[in-house]
DNA sequence: TCTAATAATCGTTTTATGGCGATAAGTTTA
DNA sequence: TAAACTTATCGCCATAAAACGATTATTAGA
């Protein structure tokens, strides 16, 4: 039996959100479940590359998928992920507004030195 | 100018935190700044790497670091990255009971086999 | 001013990741 | 059943990441 720590997971949730394509397919997938071939024509990589990314996002327990015909759908499969960019989000703005607010006083200290 | 976009800070931030390591760094560091030399021997890694990973920590914005004589002393940034990381355990602990889950009822219908 | 202590950086090796085209495998349709 | 469609997988290459020991730079203390 392959025991599954917590923190073993962790990591494989974070590797696999860690990928800005793989970020941009969850934000695609945000809208709905799509096949792979409603995918492929929104990204600029090759078909295999977006099997690859998905097959990731679904190997960390982030999508599932079900066979429909000759096609794959998949979709988000725990919403929470959402929460969890929102919260990235936010610290990123931070530190964003504080990067802003150091220039602001650098420029400010610049003017001063004028 | 180097433009940061927030979609370019969360990949940072993601990359930043998907590593065992780095995750058990912050876990120690929760409890208050620290620095190098106090942290080293609750790792078995080389001085070298830690500091790497220290390093990656800071220039993902999620540590800060002062120098105070020969020592650099370490700590969060921005206590937030503790709900994320609380965030993220509470989708693995359900991935973790969906498993435990599967197994009962695999378990049951293996039973009603016999 | 030596010496020890502390931590960052360099150079190297090994492993992981992302990308692609080609191929395989399954499904539908003609 | 042959052809077309859809998607996963394989093999390969280039780049990135993790690890280590050795070196360097700085500071504190003898």
């Amino acid at each position: 039996m392959t025991q599954k720590s917590v923190s073993d997971l962790r990591v494989k949730i974070l590797s696999a959100l860690s990928d800005p394509t793989r970020l941009e397919l969850l934000d695609f997938l945000s809208a709905g479940e799509r096949c792979v071939c409603e995918i492929l024509p929104a990204f600029q990589r090759s078909q295999s590359t977006i099997s690859k990314h998905l097959n990731i996002l679904y190997e960390a327990d982030i999508l599932e998928r079900k066979i429909d015909g000759k096609r794959t759908v998949y979709r988000i499969k725990d919403p929470q992920v959402f929460d969890l960019i929102r919260m990235i989000d936010s610290i990123a703005l931070k530190q964003i507004s504080q990067l802003a607010e150091a220039g602001r006083i650098l420029e400010i200290s610049l003017n001063n030195g004028r």
